[in-house]
DNA sequence: ATGCCTAACACCGTTAGA
Protein backbone atom coordinates (compact mmCIF):
# COMPACT_ATOMS: atom_id res chain seq x y z
CA UNK A 1 0.00 0.00 0.00
CA UNK A 2 1.30 3.16 -0.79
CA UNK A 3 0.01 6.46 -0.22
CA UNK A 4 1.08 9.46 -2.43
CA UNK A 5 0.02 12.90 -1.61
CA UNK A 6 -0.34 16.85 -3.10
CA UNK A 7 -0.34 20.47 -0.69
CA UNK A 8 0.59 23.30 -2.34
CA UNK A 9 1.55 24.71 1.10
CA UNK A 10 2.09 28.51 -0.14
CA UNK A 11 5.69 29.18 0.91
CA UNK A 12 7.97 26.16 2.30
CA UNK A 13 10.08 27.93 4.76
CA UNK A 14 6.60 29.45 6.48
CA UNK A 15 4.63 26.46 6.76
CA UNK A 16 7.22 24.01 8.17
CA UNK A 17 5.40 23.29 11.56
CA UNK A 18 2.09 22.49 9.24
CA UNK A 19 3.82 20.50 6.97
CA UNK A 20 5.11 18.38 10.22
CA UNK A 21 1.80 18.25 11.96
CA UNK A 22 0.37 16.97 8.49
CA UNK A 23 3.02 14.48 7.70
CA UNK A 24 2.72 13.06 11.03
CA UNK A 25 -0.94 12.80 10.55
CA UNK A 26 -1.40 11.43 7.49
CA UNK A 27 1.94 9.97 6.97
CA UNK A 28 1.96 9.77 3.28
CA UNK A 29 4.46 7.75 1.34
CA UNK A 30 4.73 10.31 -1.48
CA UNK A 31 4.59 14.03 -0.60
CA UNK A 32 4.74 16.42 -3.89
CA UNK A 33 5.10 19.81 -2.66
CA UNK A 34 4.12 22.87 -4.72
CA UNK A 35 4.68 26.71 -4.46
CA UNK A 36 7.66 26.51 -1.99
CA UNK A 37 8.63 29.88 -3.28
CA UNK A 38 12.10 29.66 -1.77
CA UNK A 39 15.51 28.86 -3.85
CA UNK A 40 17.32 25.07 -3.85
CA UNK A 41 19.37 26.03 -0.66
CA UNK A 42 16.53 27.40 1.11
CA UNK A 43 14.56 23.94 1.10
CA UNK A 44 14.41 23.35 5.05
CA UNK A 45 15.77 19.86 4.66
CA UNK A 46 16.59 18.88 7.93
CA UNK A 47 13.31 19.53 9.52
CA UNK A 48 11.86 17.39 6.18
CA UNK A 49 14.53 14.63 6.33
CA UNK A 50 13.93 14.93 10.42
CA UNK A 51 10.21 13.43 9.17
CA UNK A 52 11.72 10.15 7.45
CA UNK A 53 12.13 11.58 3.82
CA UNK A 54 14.20 11.90 1.56
CA UNK A 55 13.83 15.21 -0.36
CA UNK A 56 14.43 16.89 -4.06
CA UNK A 57 13.21 20.22 -4.88
CA UNK A 58 13.10 22.58 -7.99
CA UNK A 59 13.11 26.19 -6.21
CA UNK A 60 13.81 29.62 -7.18
CA UNK A 61 13.97 33.07 -5.50
CA UNK A 62 10.41 33.87 -4.07
CA UNK A 63 8.18 32.62 -6.30
CA UNK A 64 6.71 28.82 -7.78
CA UNK A 65 8.98 26.31 -7.28
CA UNK A 66 8.19 22.61 -6.09
CA UNK A 67 9.45 19.94 -4.46
CA UNK A 68 8.77 15.99 -4.30
CA UNK A 69 9.23 14.00 -0.55
CA UNK A 70 9.52 10.01 -0.26
CA UNK A 71 9.96 7.85 2.59
CA UNK A 72 11.55 5.36 0.28
CA UNK A 73 14.91 6.69 -1.74
CA UNK A 74 14.20 8.40 -5.44
CA UNK A 75 15.87 9.04 -8.30
CA UNK A 76 15.35 12.00 -9.78
CA UNK A 77 14.49 11.99 -13.65
CA UNK A 78 13.15 15.56 -14.77
CA UNK A 79 13.37 18.72 -13.39
CA UNK A 80 11.65 20.67 -16.11
CA UNK A 81 8.85 20.19 -18.21
CA UNK A 82 10.27 19.17 -21.25
CA UNK A 83 9.37 21.16 -24.63
CA UNK A 84 10.90 24.39 -23.97
CA UNK A 85 13.98 25.25 -22.81
CA UNK A 86 13.63 28.86 -22.57
CA UNK A 87 10.56 28.13 -19.91
CA UNK A 88 13.07 29.09 -16.85
CA UNK A 89 10.30 28.87 -14.03
CA UNK A 90 10.69 26.18 -11.63
CA UNK A 91 7.54 24.23 -11.90
CA UNK A 92 7.94 20.51 -12.18
CA UNK A 93 10.41 17.34 -11.03
CA UNK A 94 9.58 13.86 -11.82
CA UNK A 95 11.35 10.70 -9.91
CA UNK A 96 10.99 7.15 -9.86
CA UNK A 97 11.06 4.87 -7.09
CA UNK A 98 11.49 1.31 -6.75
CA UNK A 99 7.88 -0.23 -4.97
CA UNK A 100 9.06 -3.64 -3.10
CA UNK A 101 5.89 -4.99 -3.00
CA UNK A 102 4.77 -3.48 -6.84
CA UNK A 103 2.76 -5.83 -9.23
CA UNK A 104 4.85 -6.95 -12.09
CA UNK A 105 7.63 -5.47 -10.45
CA UNK A 106 6.38 -2.06 -11.72
CA UNK A 107 8.46 1.05 -10.57
CA UNK A 108 6.17 4.05 -9.46
CA UNK A 109 6.53 7.43 -10.93
CA UNK A 110 5.82 10.46 -9.89
CA UNK A 111 5.59 14.21 -10.97
CA UNK A 112 4.85 17.51 -8.63
CA UNK A 113 3.17 19.86 -11.03
CA UNK A 114 2.35 23.50 -10.27
CA UNK A 115 0.73 24.38 -13.34
CA UNK A 116 0.65 27.98 -14.31
CA UNK A 117 -2.24 30.03 -12.86
CA UNK A 118 -2.67 31.94 -16.23
CA UNK A 119 -4.54 35.39 -15.17
CA UNK A 120 -5.72 37.08 -16.74
CA UNK A 121 -7.12 35.83 -19.59
CA UNK A 122 -6.55 37.83 -23.18
CA UNK A 123 -2.62 38.56 -21.94
CA UNK A 124 0.84 36.23 -22.16
CA UNK A 125 0.18 34.72 -19.22
CA UNK A 126 -2.99 32.93 -20.12
CA UNK A 127 -1.22 31.15 -23.60
CA UNK A 128 1.60 30.66 -21.17
CA UNK A 129 -0.80 28.58 -19.27
CA UNK A 130 -2.09 26.81 -22.14
CA UNK A 131 1.49 26.47 -23.99
CA UNK A 132 1.97 24.32 -20.86
CA UNK A 133 -1.13 22.40 -20.48
CA UNK A 134 -0.09 21.33 -24.65
CA UNK A 135 3.61 20.23 -23.25
CA UNK A 136 2.55 18.66 -20.28
CA UNK A 137 -0.18 16.88 -22.54
CA UNK A 138 2.76 16.10 -24.75
CA UNK A 139 5.10 14.89 -22.53
CA UNK A 140 1.85 12.83 -20.75
CA UNK A 141 1.48 10.88 -23.44
CA UNK A 142 5.35 9.94 -23.72
CA UNK A 143 5.52 8.84 -20.02
CA UNK A 144 2.11 6.55 -20.62
CA UNK A 145 3.85 4.33 -23.24
CA UNK A 146 5.83 2.99 -20.29
CA UNK A 147 2.95 1.45 -18.78
CA UNK A 148 4.29 2.11 -15.46
CA UNK A 149 2.41 3.56 -11.86
CA UNK A 150 2.68 6.95 -12.63
CA UNK A 151 1.03 9.70 -10.49
CA UNK A 152 1.15 13.42 -12.06
CA UNK A 153 -0.06 15.27 -9.07
CA UNK A 154 -0.06 18.92 -8.07
CA UNK A 155 -1.63 22.46 -8.56
CA UNK A 156 -3.39 22.11 -11.60
CA UNK A 157 -5.42 25.72 -11.66
CA UNK A 158 -7.98 24.07 -13.46
CA UNK A 159 -11.74 23.69 -12.34
CA UNK A 160 -12.22 20.35 -13.96
CA UNK A 161 -16.34 21.34 -14.31
CA UNK A 162 -18.60 23.96 -12.81
CA UNK A 163 -19.34 21.40 -10.27
CA UNK A 164 -15.55 22.05 -8.62
CA UNK A 165 -16.47 25.74 -8.02
CA UNK A 166 -18.53 27.19 -5.40
CA UNK A 167 -19.85 30.04 -7.41
CA UNK A 168 -19.48 29.31 -11.42
CA UNK A 169 -20.53 32.47 -12.80
CA UNK A 170 -18.24 34.61 -10.46
CA UNK A 171 -15.28 32.61 -11.76
CA UNK A 172 -16.80 32.75 -15.83
CA UNK A 173 -14.13 34.87 -16.37
CA UNK A 174 -11.24 33.25 -14.72
CA UNK A 175 -8.35 31.32 -16.41
CA UNK A 176 -9.11 28.47 -14.27
CA UNK A 177 -12.72 27.68 -15.32
CA UNK A 178 -11.69 28.80 -19.51
CA UNK A 179 -13.42 26.28 -22.45
CA UNK A 180 -9.99 26.11 -23.70
CA UNK A 181 -8.51 25.38 -20.14
CA UNK A 182 -10.66 22.50 -19.48
CA UNK A 183 -10.68 21.43 -23.09
CA UNK A 184 -6.54 20.75 -22.17
CA UNK A 185 -7.83 19.09 -19.13
CA UNK A 186 -9.90 16.69 -20.68
CA UNK A 187 -7.32 16.19 -23.24
CA UNK A 188 -4.99 14.98 -20.60
CA UNK A 189 -7.61 12.94 -19.01
CA UNK A 190 -8.61 11.49 -22.60
CA UNK A 191 -5.26 9.95 -23.02
CA UNK A 192 -6.00 7.27 -20.19
CA UNK A 193 -5.31 9.63 -16.90
CA UNK A 194 -7.54 9.07 -14.26
CA UNK A 195 -8.17 11.64 -12.23
CA UNK A 196 -8.36 9.83 -8.71
CA UNK A 197 -10.51 12.08 -6.26
CA UNK A 198 -13.22 12.75 -9.30
CA UNK A 199 -13.35 8.67 -9.89
CA UNK A 200 -14.35 8.40 -6.11
CA UNK A 201 -16.69 11.19 -5.11
CA UNK A 202 -18.26 12.27 -8.45
CA UNK A 203 -20.63 14.47 -6.59
CA UNK A 204 -18.63 17.59 -6.66
CA UNK A 205 -18.21 20.89 -4.46
CA UNK A 206 -15.35 19.24 -2.81
CA UNK A 207 -12.75 21.99 -3.02
CA UNK A 208 -8.64 22.05 -2.29
CA UNK A 209 -8.29 25.68 -2.07
CA UNK A 210 -10.16 28.89 -0.34
CA UNK A 211 -9.22 32.60 -1.14
CA UNK A 212 -7.72 34.20 1.86
CA UNK A 213 -10.19 36.58 1.13
CA UNK A 214 -13.55 37.63 1.99
CA UNK A 215 -14.48 34.28 4.50
CA UNK A 216 -14.28 31.74 2.09
CA UNK A 217 -12.84 29.19 4.02
CA UNK A 218 -15.51 29.68 6.88
CA UNK A 219 -18.17 29.85 4.00
CA UNK A 220 -16.34 26.32 1.93
CA UNK A 221 -16.48 28.58 -1.16
CA UNK A 222 -13.92 27.20 -2.29
CA UNK A 223 -12.06 25.44 -5.88
CA UNK A 224 -11.20 22.02 -6.64
CA UNK A 225 -7.68 22.69 -8.59
CA UNK A 226 -5.07 20.43 -7.14
CA UNK A 227 -5.24 16.76 -8.60
CA UNK A 228 -4.06 13.13 -8.85
CA UNK A 229 -3.85 12.40 -12.33
CA UNK A 230 -3.20 8.25 -12.28
CA UNK A 231 -1.98 5.79 -15.13
CA UNK A 232 -4.18 2.98 -15.95
CA UNK A 233 -1.40 0.80 -14.12
CA UNK A 234 -1.91 3.12 -11.01
CA UNK A 235 -5.95 3.65 -11.74
CA UNK A 236 -5.90 -0.27 -11.44
CA UNK A 237 -4.60 0.05 -7.90
CA UNK A 238 -6.72 2.84 -6.79
CA UNK A 239 -8.22 2.09 -3.22
CA UNK A 240 -9.22 5.82 -1.78
CA UNK A 241 -8.36 9.34 -2.64
CA UNK A 242 -9.69 12.00 0.14
CA UNK A 243 -9.28 15.56 0.80
CA UNK A 244 -7.52 16.41 4.67
CA UNK A 245 -8.87 19.90 5.77
CA UNK A 246 -7.12 19.60 8.74
CA UNK A 247 -3.90 21.52 7.36
CA UNK A 248 -6.71 24.59 6.22
CA UNK A 249 -8.10 25.07 9.81
CA UNK A 250 -4.82 25.95 11.48
CA UNK A 251 -3.63 29.42 12.23
CA UNK A 252 -1.33 31.01 9.31
CA UNK A 253 -2.85 28.09 6.79
CA UNK A 254 -1.41 27.76 3.15
CA UNK A 255 -4.53 28.56 0.92
CA UNK A 256 -4.41 25.37 -0.20
CA UNK A 257 -4.94 22.09 1.36
CA UNK A 258 -3.69 18.12 0.68
CA UNK A 259 -5.20 15.93 -1.63
CA UNK A 260 -4.23 12.32 -1.47
CA UNK A 261 -4.94 8.58 -2.91
CA UNK A 262 -3.73 5.26 -2.17
CA UNK A 263 -2.62 2.26 -4.22
CA UNK A 264 -2.69 -1.85 -3.37
CA UNK A 265 0.71 -1.36 -4.28
C1' DA B 1 -17.50 47.62 -9.52
C1' DT B 2 -13.77 46.82 -6.38
C1' DG B 3 -11.34 44.96 -2.63
C1' DC B 4 -11.28 41.62 0.65
C1' DC B 5 -5.83 38.29 2.44
C1' DT B 6 -1.13 36.53 2.47
C1' DA B 7 3.92 36.07 1.34
C1' DA B 8 8.28 37.70 -0.49
C1' DC B 9 11.33 41.30 -1.43
C1' DA B 10 12.84 45.22 -0.61
C1' DC B 11 11.60 49.16 1.13
C1' DC B 12 7.89 50.80 4.42
C1' DG B 13 5.01 49.96 -1.06
C1' DT B 14 4.76 46.58 -4.98
C1' DT B 15 3.90 42.22 -7.18
C1' DA B 16 1.72 37.88 -7.41
C1' DG B 17 -1.38 34.53 -6.29
C1' DA B 18 -6.32 32.03 -7.83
Amino acid sequence: MVTIATFNVNSLRIRVPHLQAWLKARDPDVALLQEIKCLDEEVPRLEIQGMGYHVSAVGMKARHGVALLSKLPHKVELTALPGDPADSEARYIEAVIDLPDAPHGRPLRVASIYLPNGNPIGTEKFTYKLGWMDRLIAHARELLKREEILVLGGDYNVCPNDADVFDPAAMAGDALCQPETRQRYRALTNLGLVDAFHALHPEGHRYTFWDYQAGRWMRDEGLRIDHLLLSPQAADLLEASEIDREPRKQEKPSDHTPIWCRLAA
